[in-house]
DNA sequence: TCCTATTGTTAGATGAAGCTAACATATTGT
DNA sequence: ACAATATGTTAGCTTCATCTAACAATAGGA
């Protein structure tokens, strides 16, 4: 048994809080075209000070260009951060939503959530475990048996209520 | 899409490293019946400050009983809570050592790192979904289909290799 | 018993992440 | 163009979790 405190991170220098700024970052850019920090904090439930102090240590480590009262925009490194990102939280989500059953907004949070503490090692694991249930052992494809798998469920709700 | 950071965690004022720091405590307990402060620390990988101080802490939550120089014991919130995180973590490993089929030593290590942010509706449905698969959805187990994804890794693995 | 070595604690500092209150800048309506 | 409203930043404080350096307590051997 060994400790995993944040210090601890795969992700050089990037602390799992500021992972999830940066995610938000990138969202809302899509989304908008900007990123307004009243939204970007109001997307991670904090204060405006409190975004406005994770956007000067976001630009501390290069990822974004950040001059106060301009424009945020990701620098090639933030990109890179945010593909690599986006790739865990699109394998998560995908489990959570097609293998667990779990409900889409749910399992985009639980995603979320995750997506920081996840090693490399079990993302893409999983990912190949996606990809062995969507494509088949062989014969037919086995993410079949999840709709079984709601059966399962539904027969142990039932056996117990 | 929500934020999560440590202070939206579900267990009352428990936080992640705390909760490390108590499971740790509690793998001392039962493997040599007392718990040192030098081992608590390079069980965590901390220095003996750091775990006082979570003693400390720990003891101001009332889940151990602290007293300078004295052995810790856990009291019964204490005890509740490992019960609570002990049965998420084992549920975890069992996913990551049975169904991916990593490594034991990593699927334990990555259990710990995840299993104070996995949300509990996530751990009932992943449990659901391991007694799934080892039930079987009526006829043969289907954790046997995962011999079929060692063999799904080993072809991909040829195939490119 | 008492001196030394090991173990544990306190003090004081640091950095991350958050907050409120106060201030500064932009935007917009007239 | 300028006052009023929106939005963004600074200042200063808190807590968590960590560290090093210095000090205190306990346990064992002589």
């Amino acid at each position: 048994m060994k400790a995993s405190p944040d210090r601890a991170r795969p992700n050089q220098g990037l602390s799992s809080t500021l992972e999830s700024y940066l995610e938000h970052i990138h969202e809302l850019q899509r989304r908008y075209g900007a990123v307004r920090v009243t939204d970007l904090a109001s997307a991670m439930g904090c204060t405006t000070p409190s975004a406005t102090n994770a956007l000067r240590r976001l630009a501390k480590l290069e990822l974004i260009n950040y001059e106060a009262y301009r424009p945020v925009t990701l620098t090639k490194l933030g990109e890179s951060a945010i593909r690599r990102l986006d790739s865990r939280h699109r394998v998560l989500a995908d489990f959570f939503l097609n293998v667990l059953e779990l409900p889409g907004e749910f399992a985009e949070e639980e995603a979320c959530r995750l997506e920081h503490r996840v090693s490399p090692a079990t993302v893409t694991r999983l990912a190949e475990f996606m990809e062995f249930l969507h494509e088949g052992a062989g014969d037919a494809p086995l993410i079949r048996q999840q709709l079984e798998f709601s059966k399962f469920r539904e027969r142990k709700r039932s056996s117990r209520g």
